[in-house]
DNA sequence: TTATTGAACTTCCCAGGGAA
DNA sequence: TTCCCTGGGAAGTTCAATAA
């Protein structure tokens, strides 16, 4: 992210609420704290008034009777805007559609009728399909955990975990919500586990609100939670290395799969990734996505896990493989 | 009423990385 | 090589809450 892009982030941020503390500025720009205050301080440079509340219970905040005017779009943004609309919109469940409906006719109304017509001719001629974010199956669900989350106030759930099939009463300290690979998930502070955990939306059978204040926990930082997950759930960190052959090697060198991923292209067209992970369960399931194109290296256990994997695979097929036959014989007798 | 404490803003110096 | 940006570390200042 640009300075220039942090510095309208803030102003937008501090627009939409009354105090903000320079540590929650920095956690949503998911940069330093020192980094927000020489943004703020090139802000006040530019004669954007942010004011400063010291001392404990303080923040940043700008006044009420500042008014930062809209920059005028081009044809191109505004259509992208409502190109983004009719997605998250129409289609998607998007949990906050009230307010960006609002949001988009207030933009609407300050638009020429020309303007309009440009970005509905754009959006005509393009089509964009992307998974249900299914949050209107879990209207109120989402209305409570995002309510606690901005009041920083514990919930009470029960939980569905899938590899105990047990449901449980716990106490949640609600971090983040984060939507991936088709599933909302809720990043929270479990009293029970005395950890932060990732819990999916889905299973959360019942939630009720205990009104109860809590403080995120000293030092958590989303971005350094989620650095090494291979899709979402965490595990033991663990270095990876996987030899891919042609044409899977194609394939995988065209992504960044992982910040910290290196990749060495080999003369015979294989490759060697390497990564840091944060757990091995999704990336075995990755790996395995490759069949006989891909290896792996390293660590052993992994290596051996889908070796293992295999053979349960083999096991299955050529069992099948007799029922088939067996089935055949029957068949041909009738 | 005053001292103490804790939280948050402020400022400085230094080092590392990337772009020019 | 230089400059700019960013992050680490540390110390200082301010102010509200709390205890004595």
């Amino acid at each position: 992210m640009s300075k220039f892009s942090r510095m309208m982030d803030i102003v937008m941020y501090l627009q939409a609420r009354s105090l903000v503390k320079a540590q929650e500025l920095a956690d949503m720009l998911e940069t330093d704290l020192k980094t927000v205050y020489r943004d703020i301080e090139s802000l006040r440079t530019a004669n954007i008034p942010i004011e400063a509340k010291s001392g404990r219970y303080g923040g940043f905040y700008i006044p009420k009777d500042f008014y930062f005017k809209a920059p005028k779009l081009t044809p191109e943004e505004i259509a992208v805007l409502f190109f983004a609309g009719e997605i998250l919109v129409k289609k998607n469940g998007f949990m906050f559609e009230k307010d960006f409906k609002t949001a988009l006719s207030k933009l609407k109304n300050t638009l020429a009728k020309e303007e309009i017509n440009i970005s509905s001719d754009k959006i005509s001629s393009i089509s964009y399909e992307i998974e249900s974010l299914k949050t209107r199956l879990w209207e109120n669900l989402f209305y409570i955990i995002e309510k606690c989350i901005s009041e920083k106030k514990s919930i009470d759930v029960e939980y569905y975990t899938l590899s105990r099939d047990e449901v449980k009463r716990r106490t949640l300290d609600p971090y983040h919500l984060i939507y991936k690979n088709g599933a909302w998930y809720l990043i929270a502070f479990c009293h029970w586990r005395k950890e932060v955990k990732i819990f999916r939306v889905d299973r959360i059978k019942s939630i009720d609100e205990t009104g109860i204040p809590f403080k995120i926990k000293k030092g958590f930082s989303l971005r350094d939670y989620l650095k090494n997950s291979w899709q979402i759930t965490r595990g033991e960190e663990a270095d990876v290395v996987v030899r891919f052959f042609p044409p899977a090697s194609r394939l995988v060198k065209e992504m960044e799969w992982l910040p910290t991923q290196k990749i060495i292209e080999e003369k015979d067209g294989t490759i060697i990734f390497s990564a840091k992970v944060s757990g091995l369960m999704e990336i075995k399931r990755w790996i395995l996505g490759y069949g006989s194109q891909a290896e792996v290296l390293k660590p052993q256990s992994l290596r051996e896990e889908i070796s293992s994997e295999i053979k349960k695979m083999l096991k299955h097929y050529t069992s099948t493989g007799k029922r088939h036959k067996t089935a055949e014989k029957e068949d041909n007798k009738n």
